[in-house]
DNA sequence: ACAAAAGTGTTCCTAATACACCCATGA
DNA sequence: TCATGGGTGTATTAGGAACACTTTTGT
């Protein structure tokens, strides 16, 4: 079926998928970006990406930027952010970018002069419009932040409620109340505490874990279901 | 600057523009769908659309489809909602769709056997994952209801808060209770009282009108400012 | 006078915020 | 014993939800 294709003309347009990727390093929200030199210019720095190949899904592509381009094998989230295309946004041909975010754990991957992770708050000179497209990430993953569970993919199987807290705190960029947070934690009723601790040269912290069964729960305003696109 | 193409390659892939055109008719959300044959094959419907030019940005492409494939050039809401890129969405070639979604006011519209509105909840079968679309579309519609002032976007110049709250009702899908519905709408302080009525078999009810001013307004919870993407 | 839509307040409950001290441990 | 991060409770406020009757008009 479907076979006509009279109807078709090409685009001849480039597309590509560029990913926004951040992790928590240094007790800090940051953004891995690929360094750029254009003969006789300055430095600039790009959000990873590649070009759309037409045998692969553009998550597939995206997944594929963070294999190939930075050397990540394990993707904590991945998400469609936005799609760029406006005819100027690269002076040389015109490339529609579809652009992705991702969070992933800063300790999988090895940095390098060319690779390296950035504060989101001191961002460097970036090319295109990609500062634009990173604070959208960010504006983004705030949201998700309050919405979804997103916080606890970032986190390892067992975890603090004070390692809980920090990943709130540097993304949202702002300190919360340690027990207006624990009590708006406990009410979702999202997390289960263990029986270990998490032992330093403080006071022991209990290790809490994710709740495996949340189709039984119903938090208003906590969204569950990823949504359907 | 940015004058060296080496790194380039082409995708290979087509790259449409298509478009959930929203309006509310008979008292119902719904959605204007275009019949398209396939030989052999019962009738689709499809989303309009068109592939995107080499020289004009997405948006302006989504504009396109409005005045070219359905005839309208006043658009009340028009927003970017996601891009579909699954290989075998189109089982003839590899299309990329930037799905946009758009309010308009049916009135201003001609409909024919080819172009036609449809129910949101009562929808014809359609082709390629226009449906899912569509759904999507709605979802968002509904979120961008309660946090930004689309509603009036969708209203004339002066209303009366029941047509309001028929606006409310017919996107969200729920019937709403009328003294909380006011209270929360005042309690925005987004529309202002006018001297005006609206005269009917009964009694006449008072036409309300958007505030301009709304850069003063601080309303918790509710994001005047468009995002920035 | 009556049918129909316009208009109006109170109570209850939940969630968000502000805020300060004791506890358990390793050094 | 002390420095440090772990852990806890209460009072206030704001917003959301449930709920029913009176008013105004045209016919």
């Amino acid at each position: 079926m479907f076979t006509s294709t009279n109807e078709l003309e090409p685009s001849e347009v480039y597309v590509r998928v560029d990913v926004c990727i951040f992790g928590i390093k240094d007790e800090d929200l940051k953004v891995l970006l690929r360094e750029r030199g254009f003969p006789n210019y300055k430095k600039f720095w790009v959000l990873p990406g590649v070009f759309v190949r037409k045998e692969e899904n553009l998550e597939e592509a995206s997944i594929r930027v963070l294999n190939e381009k930075v050397g990540i094998f394990e993707t904590l989230y991945l998400e469609q952010l936005y799609t760029y295309g406006e005819v100027e946004r690269d002076p040389r041909i015109r490339i529609i970018t579809i652009a992705y975010f991702a969070m992933v754990d800063p300790e999988k991957i090895e940095v390098s002069e060319k690779v390296d992770w950035h504060p989101v708050y001191e961002l460097p000179l970036l090319a295109f419009d990609h500062e634009k497209i990173i604070r959208y990430a960010h504006q983004r993953l705030k949201n998700k932040l309050e919405y979804t569970a997103i916080a606890f993919d970032i986190l390892p199987e067992l975890f603090t409620l004070t390692e809980l807290q920090k990943v709130y705190e540097v993304i949202l960029g702002k300190k919360l109340d340690k027990r207006n947070f624990r009590k708006k934690i406990f009410s979702m009723g999202i997390i289960e505490p263990t029986e270990k601790y998490k032992l330093g040269v403080h006071r022991p912290a209990r290790l809490y874990t994710f709740k495996k069964d949340l189709k039984s729960s119903k938090i208003p305003g906590f969204r569950w279901t990823r949504l359907e696109l």
